[in-house]
DNA sequence: GCGTACCTGCAAACTCACTGCATATTTCGG
DNA sequence: CCGAAATATGCAGTGAGTTTGCAGGTACGC
């Protein structure tokens, strides 16, 4: 079961309270805050897996707040607020919240949402920012790479891999942390297919370019030369 | 009950004569132009909740108007026509008009029509920008999808859908991300339910387009590509 | 109530990515 | 320059993932 740490933001203490306790038989870690004051800073100094965000607060209003954690961090966002007619709105806001829920709303629904968002982005995965050096891009919102302007038709795991060198350039990166960086899921891997899925890599690379920036470290792994 | 102010711009005088009396029955101030001159600007010197515009009018035509306000004002538009064959031709040219009716109306659906967009756009409401790409255009307050000219008649699910995948062109959702975005409402539902909608809407899109905007991520989700 | 259309989800068919083995090639230490 | 070890490459089985057909259930309009 998910052990994930929430912030409840919500002035109406009974309400807040119930909904800590439920999910607190879920085995999460709650914490709750009463006023909108200083929750951008709690989130910043705490890392809290998913935010509940009541959009009407006293001192700082929940829209503010959810604008001003985006700007900063990428935590799991789920706003209620107690007029249904507020929802559209808010979508057409795009704040970037995860999911919206109309009050009132029965605690079990609201467990429900949060684990549907914290599935939908598991714990300690920040949405990707591209990388980019000079020549390549990697956009894991579009699961797209380019190469000097060529698309790379690159398979999920090619991708990873890729993006998972990438993103540090130079530094090189043994077998098994590719493996656990590119698939923490899965299951033990013989770490001679990473070696499969970098001769992919290159290959798909060498389809449009010459120049191979992925580098073989002997007797160590790999690293991305950008 | 509603005390909303409302411009009708109508060259048959004693029609918006009648279609006035029936608004004033409903609580709502009214205000009249016969002529389609100097419209916008009256529009935008009062702040109309909603204005009634003919198609065919004197000077100016409705078209012209509709289009100029909706660079400025966000006022929500009722648009009548004589002909209906004309009502197909402006919704393809997307002016964002919130409804469209054709006459000869009755004055009671005119009233039915108004309260309904008053309704569905709560006064400073502002229009759910329509997802426009190049080749797909979706209204979502119409709740009507546009390709390449092309009304494309989909479902409320597979609207919501491709409104999803569009709304961030290239983006991958998965399948359950498509979920929670297109029916927030409700329980879990089956994933691969998602696949069932995006082929009907890819078959939809088929019978106007040989293009398919969506594209499959293989293991992943689905991304419109615009 | 009746019919139509939509939503949902199962199952079969099919596609294709992942994996790992076998063999060739390269690298490293001496 | 040689042998050993590591890496590159070719290849194919397998299973995961997607597409597609289909049908029961349901909501909605007439």
């Amino acid at each position: 079961m998910t052990t994930a740490s929430i912030l409840i933001v919500e002035d109406e203490i009974a309400l807040a309270e119930v909904v800590r306790d439920y999910l607190l038989t879920e085995g999460m870690s709650v914490e709750m805050l009463s006023t909108g004051a200083g929750a951008v800073e709690l989130a910043q100094a705490k890392q809290y897996d998913l935010i509940i965000l009541d959009l009407m607060l006293p001192a700082v209003d929940g829209l503010t707040i959810c604008r001003d954690l985006r700007k900063t961090l990428d935590v799991p966002i789920i706003m209620t607020t107690a007029k249904v007619e507020e929802i559209d709105r808010l979508l057409g806001l795009e704040l970037g919240a995860d999911d919206y829920l109309c009050k009132p709303y029965s605690p079990r629904e609201l467990v429900a949402r949060v684990r549907a968002v914290l599935r939908r982005r598991p714990i300690g995965k920040p949405i990707e920012s591209p990388v980019t050096n000079d020549r390549l891009i990697i956009n894991g919102d579009r699961w797209q790479a380019t190469l000097d302007g060529s698309q790379l038709d690159l398979t999920r795991r090619e991708f990873s891999v890729l993006q998972a060198l990438a993103s540090r350039p130079g530094r090189v990166f043994s077998r098994d942390q590719l493996l656990s960086l590119a698939f923490p899921d899965d299951t033990e891997v013989f770490d001679r297919t990473v070696d499969s899925h970098i001769r992919n890599i290159r290959r798909k690379i060498a389809s449009v370019s010459t120049w191979d920036p992925i580098r073989s470290v002997y007797g160590v792994g790999y690293a991305y030369d950008g």
